[in-house]
DNA sequence: CTGTCAATGGACTCAATTGTCCGCTATCTT
DNA sequence: AAGATAGCGGACAATTGAGTCCATTGACAG
């Protein structure tokens, strides 16, 4: 089970840019070495969230990319999407093509469990509940803490 | 998220053999035949089973391969790790080196939790326990709608 | 207007996965 | 023993995702 490494880099990207104040442009260029996806490559991930309406692109001098909403109203889907990462929902496990709840294949009710699971996760999770996070653990941290519990916000379903 | 196709191949053989009674010798072409799945690449899948213990092969006239073991002793897990498909656990969503529960990224627990439940749920799913969802849905479909089904009974893949 | 900067997009390379081909070997039948 | 059958395994082809390169386009500064 895997999510293919282009979303990988789409989330890393989108969640570097959610340190900076809303509004902020960034370079590719610069973007590429604060996350360490390869520069080149993520010009064209930058490009396709674009194209799909998740960053706004300005080109020539002091051109760059910037977050178009707020990060609660950029779901994970919306970039998984984007980027054409991870979300054949209907598809099954089994990889046969008619396979619903009606002529189910013998893993349809297992996985689509499962497959539900990550669909409203991803639908329910938002760059803000991400940031969140991050921000708690990173202050649990300096405080030199036992372990906290990851605290309501991004519950995986 | 998915899973890999040959994964998905090999849970589609192996559930094919189920419906023959223990010990039923299958040759590789005909599997081919009434999964779909492509001979010369079946066979490749049905050789890594047979080396991992999933299955027993046999040359010759008469040839052909067979279950090793009772549906119940044999997990979705055994087969997963037989084809190499989909059992890397410590990789986390963002793809990042370094990142566990003490220096988690921003997706490491909402991840960890549905790649948990993705384990734990190949671990403990046996091929039987497939068999038992696909024989009560054939069963159930029949009394509902008793219409025969094209192509004596073969799924269409 | 011109030079510079940064995104754009197409063509290309690279590697892994998927899939094919074919000679070889083991086994069964006659 | 001979022939047919079926798995074995290595070499190879095709496809796809990942990643590079470069000429072009649009925007800003002087």
């Amino acid at each position: 089970m895997h999510v293919n490494q282009t979303a990988q880099y789409a989330l890393r990207v989108l969640m570097e840019m959610a340190k900076t104040p809303s509004g902020t442009v960034a370079r590719a260029q610069d973007l590429s070495r604060t996350t360490g996806v390869p520069a080149a490559y993520l010009s064209k991930i930058l490009r396709r969230l674009a194209k799909d309406g998740i960053l706004e692109a300005r080109k020539g001098h002091g051109g760059g990319f910037s977050l178009t909403r707020r990060l609660e109203r950029i779901r994970l889907m919306d970039v998984l999407a984007a980027v054409g990462g991870a979300l054949e929902r209907d598809q099954c496990i089994f990889g046969i093509g008619r396979c619903d709840a009606r002529d189910p294949c013998p893993l349809h009710h297992s996985w689509s469990g499962l497959n539900d699971a990550f669909h409203s996760w991803s639908r329910r999770t938002t760059l803000r509940d991400l940031q969140g996070t991050a921000l708690r653990r990173r202050r649990a941290r300096h405080r030199a803490l036992p372990r906290a519990r990851a605290g309501r916000g991004a519950r995986p379903w």
